[in-house]
RNA sequence: GCGCGCAUAGCUCAGUGGCAGAGCGUCUGCUUGACGUGCAGAAGGUUGGAGGUCCGAUUCCUCCUGCGCGCACCA
């Protein structure tokens, strides 16, 4: 075996990646029991970061090892649309040409994206390959391919006919800049120190033991008429402006301050609508004045509210953020920011505004843009969320879905337990269109007819729905799409039958509700059967601050400049050094030098072993006897006992996930019992002839079986010593390894 | 407000109911049969604070403090 006195990763690391895609070793072999896994498919409006490092070494690791075992194994490679993140990021492009999607329209704006999609896919796919990802090419899978469109509007089909999807008018976090709706999953919240606004309204009927004196109807109609208001009731608010759209003041029915004025009417200033005064246990008395403006149209509180008290829904701000002609004339077009100001002025001009107060407050942000999102009544699409759930609640319950840490089923399982209807249309143009086809009755009837079919329905004046789809309802079907599956009873795969439920997600804990929880539920409904059987949740990579790497904020660390930098084994190594099961990972740029070090270290304990192995006369012998040696040191005997124990250590805590263990006691065995102690008594023993042969076969053995525990962890630097030690064999190679466990 | 996580060397973090560990950094020596990306060694710690269980606690329990995260209908 000659190996070159120093390993350079940038010379061997894309060779032996073809040699693999060469050798077909990714594609799932044999007979064994099947393992798979379906990769969390990146989002292509970028390159991976550090967080796809992790998780994918992760994953590698978990399918190399699986594999190395004679599983079955399949990793099924993908990307995800992702609909409005990547339609912003485009729009970011076209912004810097001086172009807006409008400036396109919707079919050449969708061109556009398609051509960022081919580049980013493929910028993607080159970085998993670099980092050493075994993933099965051929299975390769793109949400909006078209076999994975027809299972999204099956999907979508299914529901609406089960009667689990519905139309309707509620109020929806609406983006202004993306001009879309949002679920509650996207929306941020950010505290934010603002103003408590105290708004007097005008009492508008008598109540008889109240002494002061009423306003008269007449007097409240002038405008521009100042008074002086004896008899009122003060709501506080953190956005004045959508008292435009109040219709109601609520209190609590137990609040004894306001229990006469229940029934009664006030004056809404700057209106003069009369709204009515009612009591609901939704409001808090010990809050602001213990008195709530009722904004239906704008707010989730006040909606539900008003459904309870049937009042009316007034929206005042449209979809571009300005406020419409539902509002007094003045006010309209404004920003709802420019009608606050406006509205507190003429507020403080009637004399209504009370008093303003400090307030921190906590700030709805859209989690793609960073615009205050918009509370408001809108028609859109849901999914009834209380039938489904169930059994996926009762699945985790049972213990057939495990979380490693354990802590994180209960966070999945609280959300399923408290979600309701999941508001799944956009109004995008990058995703699934929704398969709902509507048509007028007749030209002059208003009323709409829809049709929900994947194809154009018979007749004239259909039209398709504008919406798309909310890109984690695709997302949601990963587990079974990606092997397969369309909906169509006949699309029943082999692939399906044999890899599904897939063995492990491994996964970041900010997608648990958003993708985690509705996968096993779309899973248990289309399939009848869970989507995986374990979810691990990697630590959250953080810089060296303690910062989230972020692109934007520069905090980021590309994981491609470090492999060209220290090899990708090294990366690798580092990082799974570092993933020791906490919450956050803080990277440390000197585990990946420390781990490049390892690789060093490996590289030439294998040069000490192969220059003894050329210099030995039974050197095929050895290499060929498939069986461990026998000690006749102390040393000898150490050493083997040790290996045992780490062979068995390192398996129990990679079922466990402990990939940070595992790398702990690798490095420390491999180093400081295999380097340090045994190669340096070797030394000696290999000068006592009748030790000679023994050490250097126990030497061999010792060196086969590092290679392999170490091989799903560093897969390049491995298979290069391997092929020398064995010419053109791979240590990856199911059946070699296979053939290669000594027992 | 509710829930969760973390706190150990200068930094990043392992670990353990019984003498406190690694990497990086610092210092001293060293071409030893592969490795100076190395070897031998050194300095560096009241294991966040208080209490409890125990023969013994850094480890288990309670409380506190600090940092981080998630959830929530604070208008």
């Amino acid at each position: 075996m000659n190996l070159s006195s120093k390993y350079e990763p940038k010379n061997s690391e894309a060779k032996i990646y073809a040699q693999w895609e060469k050798a077909d070793i990714f594609t799932p072999k044999g007979n064994g029991q099947p393992f798979s896994i379906v990769i969390p498919p990146p989002n292509i409006t970028g390159s991976l970061h550090m967080g796809h490092a992790l998780n994918n070494t992760c994953q590698d690791v978990l399918v190399r090892s699986a594999r190395m075992q004679g599983r079955k194994v399949v990793w099924i490679p993908g990307t995800d649309h992702a609909g409005i993140a990547t339609q912003n990021v485009v729009e970011k492009m076209l912004k810097k040409q001086g172009k807006s999607r409008h400036d396109l329209g919707r079919a050449e704006f969708v061109k556009e994206v398609w051509r960022w999609q081919k580049e980013y896919e493929g910028k993607i796919l080159g970085q998993l390959k670099k980092l050493g990802c075994s993933l099965d090419w051929s299975r390769l899978v793109f949400t909006l391919d078209e076999n994975y469109e027809r299972a999204v509007l099956h999907a979508f089909e299914h529901y609406y006919q089960k009667g689990l999807i519905y139309q309707g008018e509620r109020v929806i976090n609406w983006c202004a800049r993306c001009a879309s709706s949002l679920s509650d999953l996207e929306v941020e919240n950010k505290e934010q120190s603002g103003k408590l606004y105290f708004i007097k309204y005008p009492l508008q009927s008598q109540i008889s033991n109240l002494k002061s004196q009423s306003l008269s109807r007449a007097k409240l109609k002038d405008d521009n008429l100042k008074f002086k208001i004896y008899n009122f009731i003060t709501v506080a608010t953190t956005r004045p402006e959508t008292m435009l759209g109040d219709t109601a003041v609520a209190v609590n029915p137990k609040d004894k301050r306001y229990a006469k004025l229940i029934g009664a009417q006030v004056i809404l200033p700057l209106t003069n609508r009369k709204i009515p005064i009612v009591a609901d246990g939704a409001v808090d008395d010990k809050f602001g004045t213990g008195a709530v403006k009722v904004t239906p149209a704008h707010s989730f509180v006040d909606f539900e509210i008003s459904v309870r008290h049937n009042l009316a829904k007034i929206k005042i701000i449209d979809e571009r953020g300005r406020i419409n002609d539902r509002a007094p004339e003045k006010y309209q077009g404004m920003k709802a920011r420019e009608a606050r100001e406006a509205v507190i002025l003429d507020l403080e001009q009637a004399g209504f505004l009370e008093k303003v107060e400090d307030y921190d407050m906590v700030l709805p942000l859209c989690s793609r843009c960073e615009r205050v999102v918009e509370p408001l009544l809108s028609s859109q699409w849901f999914l009834k969320m209380a039938e489904l759930k169930k059994p996926a609640i009762e699945a985790i319950k049972a213990g057939k879905i495990k979380f490693t840490p354990k802590r994180y089923e209960k966070i999945c399982l609280n959300w399923l337990e408290k979600s309701y209807d999941w508001c799944i249309s956009r109004q995008l143009w990058w995703g699934h269109r929704l398969p709902v086809w509507q048509t007028k009755v007749n030209s002059k009837n208003e009323k709409v007819k829809i049709f929900i079919g994947l194809e154009k329905p018979q007749g004239e004046g259909w039209t398709q729905s504008e919406d798309v789809l909310d890109t984690w309802f695709s997302s949601a079907l990963w587990s079974f799409a990606t092997l397969g599956w369309t909906g169509e009873r006949t699309a029943e795969t082999a692939d399906l039958r044999e890899f599904h439920p897939t063995s492990v997600l491994s996964t970041g804990r900010d997608i648990i509700f958003l993708w985690v929880g509705r996968m096993i539920f779309s899973s248990l409904e289309f399939l009848g059967e869970i989507p995986f059987e374990k979810v691990y949740i990697h630590p959250t990579v953080l810089n060296e601050k303690g910062q989230r790497m972020s692109k934007s904020l520069g905090t980021g660390i590309d994981p491609l400049v470090l492999i060209d930098r220290y090899g990708a084994d090294a990366v690798r190594f580092g990082l799974m050094y570092q993933n020791t099961g906490v919450q956050d990972l803080k990277f440390s740029e000197s585990a990946i030098v420390a781990s490049q070090k390892f690789c060093n270290k490996v590289w030439n304990i294998a040069r000490f072993i192969g220059i003894n192995l050329e210099t030995s006369n039974s050197k095929n012998q050895i290499l060929n006897r498939f069986q461990k040696p026998n000690p006749r040191t102390q040393s000898d005997k150490e050493i083997l006992v040790k290996l045992a124990k780490v062979k068995l250590q390192v398996a129990k805590d990679l079922e466990k996930f402990e990939f940070g263990k595992v790398a702990h006691l690798l490095y420390d065995f491999i180093w400081h019992n295999l380097a340090d102690t045994y190669l340096e008594n070797s030394k000696k023993q290999m000068q006592d002839k009748k030790l000679k042969a023994n050490t250097e076969e126990i030497l061999i053995y010792l060196l086969v079986e590092s290679l392999k525990m170490l091989h799903p962890f560093i897969p390049f630097i491995t298979e290069e010593i391997w092929s020398k030690l064995y010419e053109e064999k791979l240590v990856s190679q199911p059946m070699i390894a296979d053939r290669l466990i000594m027992k």
